[in-house]
DNA sequence: CATTTGCTTCATTTTTTCTTGAAACGTCTG
DNA sequence: CAGACGTTTCAAGAAAAAATGAAGCAAATG
């Protein structure tokens, strides 16, 4: 009975499940909660949803809505539907869990690993200014480093291979 | 010659280069910048160094170093050595960067996905409230959540494996 | 033992990140 | 073509996360 937060039916158990699950999913990979309460919404809805069902739904404000939706779509989470007759968008979530996988490796892992495999090169070079009795050790731990940049590199398109079954 | 922060000698690039590395990484697993500092420093510090020296050298506060240490202890990344003659507790680097990983999954993937389960069993349940005419959508949804929770889970063991090479 | 030293803890402040909502901009529509 | 509608954008505000430093504690020291 309580009052929700402004009109907008209420979000049933089976919704509120998702929400929270996805809320707690994208956030690993850096996305705000607004973004894991759309997707969650949106996987579970059973018709596309246009842009001010899922504000009212959510209690999320214009702007959140907005930009969720646009991040989403970015890359491919989610997609508009153009229903007959209606003039407002409709969006319909994406099912293919292996798109946030494939973002974060590609957008967040990737490029860190390129910067760096070049900062370790830097520090190779700068390995000469060091007092010759610490070089040895120091340049061992580099090596350590860059055998584990290898690994890392070597496994992210297995990883990405994987995702997509 | 720009003066730095306080007294303390200036960081050489070769420090700059690893600190800003752990910084980067480690903050893709949700560890503040203070921790990847301390990380970076002790992992090119060719001697084993006490609080005050952290501190004075990344130029962070007394709260900060003791935290960071305590964190980067509590999971075997950071090590005390006592070193002779010497009052203050002195701290290494665990060489083993696996264990970053192997926190990880462990503290922040594996519960996430103990919890989803959990979800999906009670979103099963919910199901049987839903109009007969969206179940059947609905209940495909949530099987592809479970198909993709239990790649998760076999997949987690396997990269801990692979981590400790 | 009284004092100094090293460390931890935690309330407060600072910084960073996320959200809000008003303004602006294109449509559609009658 | 004048309004209404749907959306994007972005400056300002709110919330969350991290850093600071003073207070307190517990060893070591002399």
């Amino acid at each position: 009975m309580a009052a929700e937060r402004e009109a907008a039916s209420a979000l049933q158990e089976l919704e509120v499940e998702a929400i929270e699950m996805f809320i707690n999913f994208l956030r690993l990979i850096g996305l705000p909660k607004s973004v894991g309460e759309i997707y969650g919404l949106l996987f579970v809805a059973p018709r596309p949803m246009a842009m001010d069902d899922i504000m009212d739904r959510l209690g999320i404000s214009l702007g959140a809505a907005s930009q969720g939706l646009k991040l989403l779509r970015s890359f491919g989470a989610v997609r508009v539907v153009y229903e007959r007759g209606e003039r407002r968008d409709h969006y319909v979530a994406d099912l293919e869990l292996s798109r946030f996988a494939t973002v974060f490796i590609k957008e967040e892992l990737q490029p860190r690993m390129d910067m760096a495999a070049e900062r370790i090169k830097r520090m190779e070079h700068a390995l000469s200014a060091l007092p010759a009795k610490e070089r040895k050790a120091t340049r061992e731990r580099i090596e350590r480093l860059k055998h584990w940049l290898d690994k890392g590199r070597k496994l992210l398109p297995w990883l990405i291979r994987f995702m997509k079954l």
